[in-house]
DNA sequence: GCATGATCATGC
DNA sequence: GCATGATCATGC
């Protein structure tokens, strides 16, 4: 029989857990080989909570309108928390979500109170002794609430279009949809397109919890932006709409209004920083933080070019060939991370003068295809040690895709210098080398100039 | 002016 | 000391 509860017996229980081991809480004896992904969230319905199964539209508590939620959180190198996941809510009903409201949608129905129980992930112990450390019943805050209702437009204004199958979880801020399902070949119908989807639930972005971590457990302060809630309220717009009154103001002018004195290499950096009116880096505020916005600052010269590409992380030899691509960190990186390019122009004058921003985040499109290529490249050159192509005048010419094999993508150098290398899994043939440059991947300088030229 | 390798500067 | 965003240097 289902047992109903109170909000303050689910609290109750909720508290109780805290200190606990997934060992001591589940009843029947698991072997640590059988823990899989989901056995967490069982062990609290089926021997804690023992509500039984409900129907899906529902809360956990249906009574209660409380959706229960375990989430593991890690301690990284440097001391700080951070989630070591999104968290998976319910499950896209392409079919039906599109003729809700935000309101009346399976999303509101399900997810407006989390009872979020956290439990520390500690690589090198066993499942069944990962502790519970904290609960919350969580409720989004207001502020985060007109974004989370944004986010929920933008996916269902996808399906309305016929576009399910190219949701990417980048498109939003706190809201993602995450692909979920056995493989990627768990695919739905959606309604306006015969194109088969890739299943995907509703998440909250592995960014936006790390934030929740830090908060609730970490107890940290961040600094917020200062945005309007219009009617319309866009968190894009809002920000493209208050950056507008810089527009055409010099560098040199710029500094000048925010008292930044010398011209670091960062200045752009700093005069975005000052335009939005905080102390520290844009990225580091609460809802770039959470939305996993990285910005990046764009010049281009006075004969309208970007010189050049774009640069990102420098991968590692040895863990790049061992990743399939749906679970690379390239993929990864592209698919859950929105840009904020911050374009600057520079006029007859050299001088360089801020233009606008531009919110942009990589199509699953190209990212499937053309980066794909790009990287399985890569990920061949670098198995079969056929790295260096040769070396002349003491430079370092190796074979990895180039900027003029590919228009959106390619491999560079990306280090302090040519010294600054990571270990190959496999000496290179030429050289017999067992390390070599680090390198990243590079976004083509042309190919940006044509997404910051696409708007406005 | 472009392609590609190499390196700088800052923050943590 | 290292990661990362950003930019430089050289040869064609």
């Amino acid at each position: 029989m289902k047992k109903i509860y109170s909000e303050k017996e689910i609290r109750e229980i909720a508290r109780s857990l805290i200190g606990k081991t997934f060992g001591e809480l589940n009843d029947f004896e698991i072997s640590d080989d059988d823990y899989g992904k989901g056995s967490f969230g069982y062990i609290l319905e089926e021997d804690v909570y023992q509500y039984g199964a409900n129907s899906k539209s529902e809360p956990d508590f249906e009574e209660a309108g409380i959706e229960l939620k375990v989430t593991p959180y890690k301690r990284n190198n440097n001391g700080t928390l951070s989630a070591k996941e999104r968290l998976v809510l319910n499950i896209i009903n392409y079919m039906n979500e599109y003729k809700n409201t935000f309101y009346t949608s399976d999303f509101w129905n399900k997810n407006k109170r989390l009872q979020i129980v956290w439990y520390l992930y500690e690589p090198d112990k066993l499942r069944s002794n990962f502790k519970v450390t904290h609960e919350l019943l969580f409720e989004f805050p207001e502020k985060d609430l007109r974004i989370i209702k944004n986010d929920w437009q933008i996916i269902i204004d996808k399906i309305k279009a016929g576009k399910a199958h190219e949701i990417s979880e980048a498109d939003t801020m706190y809201l993602g949809a995450c692909t979920k399902g056995a493989s990627s070949k768990s695919v739905r119908k959606q309604p306006f397109s015969d194109i088969m989807a890739k299943q995907r639930a509703f998440s909250l972005k592995t960014t936006y919890m790390t934030q929740l971590v830090r908060k609730y457990i970490a107890n940290e302060d961040f600094e917020e932006l200062d945005y309007s809630f219009d009617t319309e309220f866009s968190f894009e717009n809002d920000i493209k709409q208050r950056l507008r009154k810089y527009k055409g103001l010099s560098v040199n002018e710029l500094s000048k209004l925010f008292g930044i004195v010398n011209e670091p290499k960062h200045l752009l950096d700093i005069i975005i920083s000052r335009l939005f009116g905080i102390k520290g880096k844009v990225s580091n505020t609460n809802e770039f933080s959470k939305a996993n916005i990285i910005t990046k600052t764009i010049r281009i010269n006075k004969n309208n070019r970007m010189i050049e590409s774009m640069s990102f992380p420098a991968f590692k030899f040895t863990e790049i060939v061992n990743h399939e691509w749906e679970e690379s960190d390239l993929y990864t990186y592209f698919s859950t991370t929105k840009f904020m390019f911050a374009v600057f122009k520079q006029k007859d004058d050299d001088e360089y003068y801020f233009e606008k921003v531009v919110f942009w985040n990589m199509p699953l499109s190209i990212l499937d295809t053309e980066l794909r290529g790009v990287w399985k490249k890569t990920v061949d050159i670098i198995k079969s040690g056929n790295i260096v192509k040769e070396i002349k005048n003491g430079i370092v010419y190796n074979n990895f895709p180039k900027l003029s094999d590919n228009h959106y993508c390619h491999v560079r150098p990306h280090g302090r210098n040519k010294d600054d290398v990571y270990p190959l899994p496999v000496p290179d043939k030429l050289t017999g080398v067992v390390e070599f440059t680090k390198q990243c991947f590079w976004l083509k300088n042309k190919y940006i100039q044509d997404i910051i030229n696409s708007e406005d």
